[in-house]
DNA sequence: TAGATTGTTAATCGATTAACAATC
DNA sequence: TAGATTGTTAATCGATTAACAATC
């Protein structure tokens, strides 16, 4: 199924757009869709739907298009979405919380196994039936249940110290919300969350188009 | 100072970067920097770096480098950071309490005034110190109000719905962290937080470099 | 002045779009 | 079969990198 050479970030980052709105389409039972359809719905251009999805095989059919159902479960199986991830948490604060609650989380395969805080008010209690533990347990955890994903909800100042302890520990990938740069090998995927650029791009983007006046 | 040309994305998106660690250079009290020692802490190439600033101004100096105080200053002017935003929050839960506590917030200028919500138990509690209002109030609250930034924390299927209140009430950007894309016009700047596509983009990573097995 | 480093032009690389033959 | 639409190649467009003259 897949082709030899290697994807290019920018096909990558539509996958999960592409996901999405094939999604909707199954959901309204439509079962078919030509790229140019797509495209009208999507906004990406057919031309650029047809490339994109060629990079992983041939999943249309001249003259016909695309089946809905066939191309989201290709394009889930592209991004691993048909696996299982262990997955925990380190920080239960605000985002740390948040993220636990994030209900499509398990949906996708990612499964919560613990959380890790540093604040005694917060060891303890429970989200969603995890009860929160002392971070100081972390790497011992680690030891003793491999985890594949671990998510960094502290503050910047110990992100570093917790990807350390991930990374020394075999963790495979890291979501990291704190507002900084990681350092870690490359057998490591790291994928940033930085809310603050964001809303930077937001605040640029209001003043560039001068609608913005104080 | 800023030049004509209209300003690509990709260079837009690398400014929050240079804010970033231009405060931290100006907090271990390095006040000027070439583009090549930038460079090598950002992991943008010197080259990169010379013609992305050199698209608002000219603000280094040949055989010195660039002054770190004049150019954080300036990147952040350029990305509206001196201004003051009136922003609200709709929808009170998880992630929308996470964004009403997110500290960083009020420092970049976004001063949050309100917060909006239908479920009955969280309206009337307080989130830092403001009061969660029924959503229903929404719309005469705007036309009271007026209000910069609409922050949508709401599911997918409300956004729309609120997005139009708040196009209709003269808001100018939305930060939107439901999951699904929103109609605007031109003159309404839209930026996305899709979490869920930053984690796919993350399972896709990791099963492409074969690091996962499950 | 000599050395350093920018600003900027030119060269390269990569991504998007257009076009169309292949084929269902 | 005729019409539709893909897969794929070629053309265009844009972004990154390299090179170097300008100049502090």
């Amino acid at each position: 199924m897949a082709k030899e050479t290697k994807i290019s970030m920018a096909v990558i980052r539509r996958l999960p757009k592409y996901h999405r709105y094939l999604g909707e389409l199954l959901r309204k039972d439509i079962d078919r869709i030509s790229s140019k359809e797509l495209s009208e719905r999507i906004g990406f251009t057919a031309s650029q739907i047809r490339q994109d999805l060629n990079c992983f095989g041939d999943f249309g059919q001249q003259g016909y298009g695309y089946n809905v159902k066939d191309l989201y479960d290709q394009i889930g199986k592209i991004l691993g979405l048909d696996k299982n991830y262990k997955t925990i948490i380190v920080g239960a604060g605000n985002i740390g919380q948040a993220v636990a609650n994030y209900a499509k989380f398990e949906s996708l395969g990612f499964h919560l196994q613990a959380i890790f805080d540093k604040n005694p008010k917060l060891i303890g209690i429970k989200i969603r039936d995890i009860e929160v533990k002392d971070v100081d347990c972390l790497d011992t955890y680690l030891k003793e249940n491999p985890i594949d994903i671990g998510i960094i909800c502290v503050p910047k100042e110990h992100a570093q110290m917790v990807a350390d302890i991930m990374i020394k520990n075999g963790i495979k990938g890291i979501w990291n919300f704190a507002p900084t740069d990681l350092n870690a090998p490359d057998d490591v995927i790291v994928e940033n969350v930085h809310l603050s650029e964001s809303l930077m791009i937001l605040s640029y983007r209001l003043n560039e188009s001068e609608l913005f006046k104080e």
